[in-house]
DNA sequence: TTAAATTTTTAGTTTTGTCTAAAAAAATAT
DNA sequence: ATATTTTTTTAGACAAAACTAAAAATTTAA
């Protein structure tokens, strides 16, 4: 008979959301070093970790072959990740935050164990469905709303655009669209792409602009 | 030249709060049995503990004599308090926990790093002075507000008080009080004393009642 | 004021999560 | 197809925080 809830340490949660975000990205198996380049940690350390893991039946793992998440696993992972993205709105909406302060907080925040404390914090909140970059907030079951989104890179021409998302969250991007006045809800259009580097010529929220190709890689609209 | 913001472990902190709080009631030297029956350990992890921390000039220590915090010490398990303290007023205010389920919650919430995310917590929950067991919370300086209370067990009779917190805060207490309708802010007189057995008969917010001397030893008046 | 009981410390292990260095397996290139 | 490179695992070690068992110091009691 498997625990409902599962003990897990913080080492644990934090393994197995990095799991969890490179299984987006690949669905394939996970290798070690990109877990370990993850986690700043090393690739020996990973093997170890995954081991663990394996036992408790959060992961697949066989030597060699990578791994992946098991049900339970993915479960876990989603629960760690609608925390951190809860915590993250808390941090904005109530405390008066900027988005590019929260995730080192966050970090911290969705280790705390109790599940009732999360789905309080939820309602509070008013089950918030994005967190402040965008990204999608787990419910209580795991569910998680898609959005059609698509890189700025990737819109069309004359076509008005929201956007919804940063796919880089670092602060360095986030503190540039702050000083450019781009936040969630602005209104994107892009008048002109330049051929040779790729540069937009966009205009946001009645104010004209140009945008690297490198922004316009990391902004998502709809 | 000392660290502005002490790096401590979980495992310290906790220490560090024991002592902290065996301090209050008897100033001289905690001794190593107390702080390990306080934290379910071994007096041998204490000594080993004790050694950390004084490298650290957080508490003051010679073997066999007993410890004491130091200047820094005691200003580090203020701040352990206040960050608990200001949590629980959270759960309770803000998510709606009752009194008696925020204690375990609190006591990893208290140990999140960021002393910018206290500072906006204790903003957010306008200033709080007592948390919701009546307790007195700590301000950013370290600053306690004191209260004149007394054990209802030591009050006079006929004169009015005002309940102002527990000294014991078990779930067990706690839910006792909810039961019979005694909450912070009810207004108590004790109408006689039962010479034998130390029952008191009292007048809660208008309501006639009998507690025993265990009750009246563990609620707060002023 | 010795003897007995208690408290505290030391010494040596254990567990968790990490590391380094070396061995083993797999992937790639000639 | 074999040699080289890369990736992954094993083996052994370490630090933190705990433990047990035994020694040492202190306190209490006769």
């Amino acid at each position: 008979m498997s625990k409902l809830i599962l003990e897990m340490t913080i080492s644990e949660e934090n393994y197995l959301k990095v799991i969890y975000h490179l299984s987006l990205v690949s669905p394939k198996g996970i290798n070690t070093n990109a877990i370990a380049g993850m986690l700043n940690t090393k690739a020996s350390s990973v093997t170890d970790m995954m081991k663990k893991l394996s036992d408790k039946e959060l992961v697949a793992y066989q030597k060699y072959q990578g791994v992946t998440l098991t049900e339970k696993g993915f479960h876990s992972a989603k629960m760690i990740v609608r925390k951190h993205r809860l915590w993250e709105v808390f941090l904005v909406d109530k405390l008066n935050f900027s988005w590019d302060e929260v995730h080192e907080i966050a970090e911290e925040l969705e280790h705390i164990k109790s599940e009732v404390l999360i789905n309080k914090l939820d309602a509070f909140l008013d089950f918030p469905t994005f967190d402040p970059h965008g990204d999608p907030i787990p419910n209580a079951d795991g569910e998680i709303k898609k959005i059609n989104k698509l890189l700025l890179s990737d819109s069309e021409l004359n076509k008005e655009y929201q956007c919804v998302g940063v796919k880089d969250s670092s602060s360095n991007f986030l503190q540039y669209l702050d000083k450019q006045k781009i936040a969630l809800g602005s209104k994107i259009t892009v008048k002109e792409k330049e051929s040779f580097d790729d540069t937009l010529l966009v205009e946001i929220d009645s104010r004209e602009m140009t945008l690297s190709n490198k922004i316009a890689n990391n902004l998502y609209v709809k």
